[in-house]
RNA sequence: GGGAGUAUAGCUCAGUUGGUUAGAGCACCUGCCUUACAAGCAGGGGGUCACAGGUUCAAGUCCUGUUACUCCCACCA
């Protein structure tokens, strides 16, 4: 047993317990066949990322629960990894050769992708390392990534298994494409901010005809593009020009005007200009009429061309130019300012610009069905289960999902094209010749994966998928996923498609979804705005261990928090609270083991059987993933109910000369904070494992203890109740001194006069410790002298306390009758409640028994009142 | 345009399936360095649970509507 410091120091014992945590092996899931398997994998993080308090917030509710689970003896796995990131990373290596004024380009790609896995190499760790600060339990052992071979190779294997059931394909489509990261994106990636913007009316002259047709744009630049006007086919206004042409103003294009019920006649002007290559719906009018299509954009967003005079110019000098041109040829109407939704790229936010452009997409129709059945019949569950509704919504809408990308990190797509025949051989082999006519000129895509498609596979990748591993057998399907809601779509949607898909299975049983960590101001943490919260900070400054409490506590799944520092102080004052608690039990040792006594007394029983409540309430919390109740609970535990009340009420015991006595003390004290430690360690795990270590103990660490468990043994109610009666004396005598401003320093004689001598004669020696009393009379009557008694009343004892110079009878009067008053309107309502034959027909039983039981208590409150008033005069 | 969430003490938030006189932390007030802990102890003040209806014996909790804020989804030129 060693000494501990007076003040908790995490810097000192977080590094040692968990160097000591991976020595022993005690991450590392095993597969047992007598054990029943509980799996979480990890949401990898980005690979070059640092880490930032949601993966703190992601963490710390994964670490709760799978080390609670491996307490509770199963055979728990975290796997952990990381993401490769595809843009991301590609993005942040881009930026290092640009300050040594290179691009990519200048490389090549193959000795960019040298560059980036070098710089995977240099910053892989750090988040990985960081993590480990948090005291995330994972099996390193069994860490992966997105891009190491196995998951290269599960990729490959889905991709060609897609493509041969037709649910991938490559198709010319309007996609959202970045100019700024020169790459399609997906839907998904595209996030709409509403911005101030302009609308501009252009008149497109009808040939052979003195009329316009006036058509509104907010972007005008597009007009290069235009290959038609369309009207609707109901219009009788336009009724006249349909299968006549426009000249196209600046390209002097003759354009056809079609009808279309696209068109809104209720709307604008009733006329839409036809973009075919830079605007979805045009799109599909385009396929209707059989619109030429005419890309007039680069990659960079500049014009191309295809654009006459405007190419290679910018796509917003292009929009100032076009206006100015149509203005100055009188073919501008008017402009009006508006605010519009526009896209942007959700990792640089450029305005992404919506053209056609030859991609692979995934068929989502069929894939989202079973996906969307499988939750709503809970195959899948959600927590909290309003998330069923969002995930439905974008489920029935999902579109086609675009999973090609113009990088050159990630995963280059498996697909060959021949130059002779122009078949694409796609193939889980690299081929040397072109499946279909044999010819060897054949050239492999160029582009790349999304991100998010290798992320999906995740489940499965990591146990070997393909080969059936027996970490495969054993380990999948996840128990749980824990992810923030911001990815639902991006990554839960699509791991469940795939998980059905290529397991037959779903990937998880349940999906635990949380919020964001916000700023104290309650804004989303941005580089930008530069609020953002460095955790490795948070550790050094306060430990893991009250950041995990901070983050566990204090909010409910699904919704955002706040992050206050305040409240980490707090929790490392709750940390340096269980540190003091245990050098109290510590420096009072003199047993070895930690057997309960053989006898116990009425506060152990009620102590104990108020740790087995606890232990009850945390379970049931936990099962649920409620882990904020949970902790709550075993914090009031810890603080309230051990430290404020049992360790004070054992004092005496321990300061006793009763050798039998301070041994049961020292027992009891002992056992329920080693329950305690275990309860409290999924949460707080550094600092339990430290104290636990320094105690008496059965095992090797108290991460693979087992957890506590519920049991009738440490059930004592009737004990419970009776100890209940002393701690309602002592409150009493406590509130009424305060109220007087006795000094803790003067202490007093006390009388009790109760019907229940027995049980206040088994606390009889609290009172001096807890409520200030030097000598306790307990018996049946009050004392025969009122004169200069304050008494004191519960509904179990009057209590007189001989302060004679402090004592106004006159308002002492006034004050009982007070108290009086006080519990008469509380008896009053309860005798509504139980006057009413509705209630005590329809409520439950213990509801009516409770109410029973509070009238009665509030009627022997009153009694002993009028008691006391009565004697004072 | 569709959908979801939030609204409880000065601040940040809990509040399980409706059931004691609605809780915690921080802040505030009073008294205490009572030898585990002043990062502490004891006591206290502070809330018409956004608003209006409804269901029920009983509503912070369920239903309807209103207001405010937040978020997600969406191709109205």
């Amino acid at each position: 047993m060693r000494e501990l410091p007076k003040v908790y120091d995490p810097r000192a014992v977080e590094q040692k317990i968990y160097d000591f945590w991976m020595e022993g092996g005690y991450f590392k899931g095993v597969i047992d066949p007598e054990k029943e398997p509980f799996t979480i994998v990890i949401p990898p993080p980005n690979v070059t990322g640092q880490l930032h308090l949601g993966h703190a917030f992601d963490e710390t509710l994964q670490d709760v629960i799978i080390r609670h689970r491996r307490m509770q003896g199963y055979a728990a796995l975290w796997v952990p990894g990381t993401d490769h990131a595809g843009i991301a990373t590609q993005i942040k290596v881009e930026e290092q050769l640009r300050k040594e004024g290179k691009t990519r380009f200048d490389l090549g790609r193959e000795s960019f992708i040298d560059r980036v896995w070098q710089w995977k190499e240099e910053y892989g760790s750090r988040i990985t390392e960081q993590l480990k600060t948090l005291g995330s339990s994972c099996d390193w052992s069994r860490e992966r990534f997105t891009m190491d071979e196995g998951c290269s190779r599960a990729v490959r294997e889905v991709f060609v298994n897609l493509y041969e059931k037709d649910l991938i394909y490559k198709g010319t489509r309007i996609i959202n494409w970045c100019p700024t990261c020169t790459t399609a994106l997906s839907d998904a990636e595209v996030e709409h901010e509403e911005q101030d913007g302009g609308l501009w009316y252009l008149k497109y002259p009808v040939k052979d005809s003195d009329e316009y047709l006036v058509v509104a744009t907010s972007r005008p630049e597009t007009m290069l593009g235009d290959t038609g006007v369309a009207v609707h086919p109901e219009d009788e206004r336009y009724a006249h020009l349909v299968g006549k042409t426009v000249r196209l103003p600046l390209m002097n294009r003759e354009i056809p005007i079609v009808a279309d019920d696209y068109v809104d006649m209720e709307f604008g002007t009733r006329c839409v200009k036809m973009t075919p290559c830079h605007d979805p719906n045009d799109f599909l009018v385009a396929q209707r009429h059989d619109l030429e299509h005419i890309l007039v954009l680069d990659e960079n967003a500049k014009i191309n061309e295809n654009g006459g005079k405007y190419c290679g110019i910018d796509r917003f000098a292009a929009r100032k130019a076009v206006l100015a041109d149509l203005k100055a040829i009188g073919l501008l109407e008017k402009e009006e300012n508006a605010r519009r939704n526009i896209g942007v790229c959700y990792r640089c936010t450029t305005t992404v610009e919506p053209m056609t452009s030859p991609q692979w997409f995934v068929k989502m129709e069929p894939l989202a069905k079973e996906a969307l059945d499988v939750v709503e019949d809970g195959r899948i569950e959600f927590i909290p289960d309003r998330f069923v509704k969002i995930y439905r919504n974008w489920m029935e809408n999902a579109h086609d999902w675009c999973i090609s990308r113009q990088l050159w990190w990630g995963h280059q797509i498996p697909a060959w094209t021949c130059a002779p025949c122009g078949h694409i051989t796609v193939s889980r082999e690299d081929p040397t010749v072109c499946e279909a006519c044999g010819s060897d000129n054949i050239t492999r895509d160029e582009d790349v994966l999304d991100t998010w498609f290798s992320s999906a596979l995740w489940p499965f990748s990591v146990f070997g998928w393909p080969d059936k591993t027996p970490d495969l057998e054993y380990f999948y399907p996840a128990s749980v996923l824990v992810t923030g809601y911001d990815i639902l779509f991006f990554w839960v949607a699509r791991m469940i498609f795939s998980g059905l898909e290529q397991m037959g299975e779903v990937p998880f049983h349940k999906v635990l979804l949380h919020g964001l960590i916000r700023d104290a101001e309650g804004r989303k943490m941005a580089k930008s705005l530069g609020n953002g919260v460095d955790p490795i900070e948070v550790i050094d400054t306060y430990g893991a261990d009250a950041l995990r409490f901070n983050i566990v506590t204090g909010n409910s799944p699904g919704n955002d928090m706040r992050y206050m520092s305040e409240r980490c102080e707090a929790m490392r004052n709750f940390a340096n609270k269980i540190w003091n608690a245990a050098r109290f039990v510590m420096m009072n040792l003199t047993i070895t083991d930690n057997r309960l006594p053989e006898t116990l007394e009425l506060e152990d029983k009620w102590i104990l059987s108020q740790l087995n409540q606890v232990t009850k309430e945390v379970n049931e919390s936990l099962e649920r993933y409620d882990l904020g109740i949970a902790a709550g609970k075993i914090y009031d535990f810890i603080w309230d109910t051990y430290c404020d009340w049992y360790i004070e009420l054992t004092k005496p015991r321990l300061n006793g000369e009763d050798e039998a006595g301070r041994e049961s003390a020292q027992r009891v004290l002992l056992f329920v904070l080693i329950e305690t430690l275990k309860l409290l360690h999924p949460f707080m795990p550094f600092i339990t494992e430290e104290i636990w270590q320094a105690l008496p103990h059965e095992g090797e660490a108290l991460m693979v203890a087992p957890y506590p468990a519920y049991t009738k043994d440490l059930d004592f109610p009737a004990d419970e109740a009776r100890f209940e009666k002393i701690m309602a004396a002592v409150r009493a005598i406590r509130v009424r001194r305060s109220e007087m401003k006795v000094p803790p320093s003067r202490k007093s004689k006390a009388l009790i006069a109760t019907n229940d001598p027995k049980t206040f004669e088994a606390g009889r020696v609290y009172f001096g410790k807890l409520a200030y009393v030097s000598d306790l009379e307990i018996g049946a009557d009050a004392p025969e002298n009122m004169e200069g008694q304050v008494s004191v009343v519960t509904k179990d004892a009057r209590i007189f306390l001989p302060l004679s110079d402090l004592v106004d009878l006159a308002a002492e009067r006034t004050r009982i009758a007070g108290e009086i008053e006080k519990a008469k309107g509380v008896l009053a309502q309860q005798q509504k409640k139980l006057s009413n034959e509705a209630f005590v027909q329809k409520a439950k039983e213990h509801v009516v028994a409770a109410e029973r039981e509070k009238a009665e208590k509030a009627e022997a409150l009153i009694a002993n009142l009028e008691e006391s008033l009565r004697q004072l005069g």
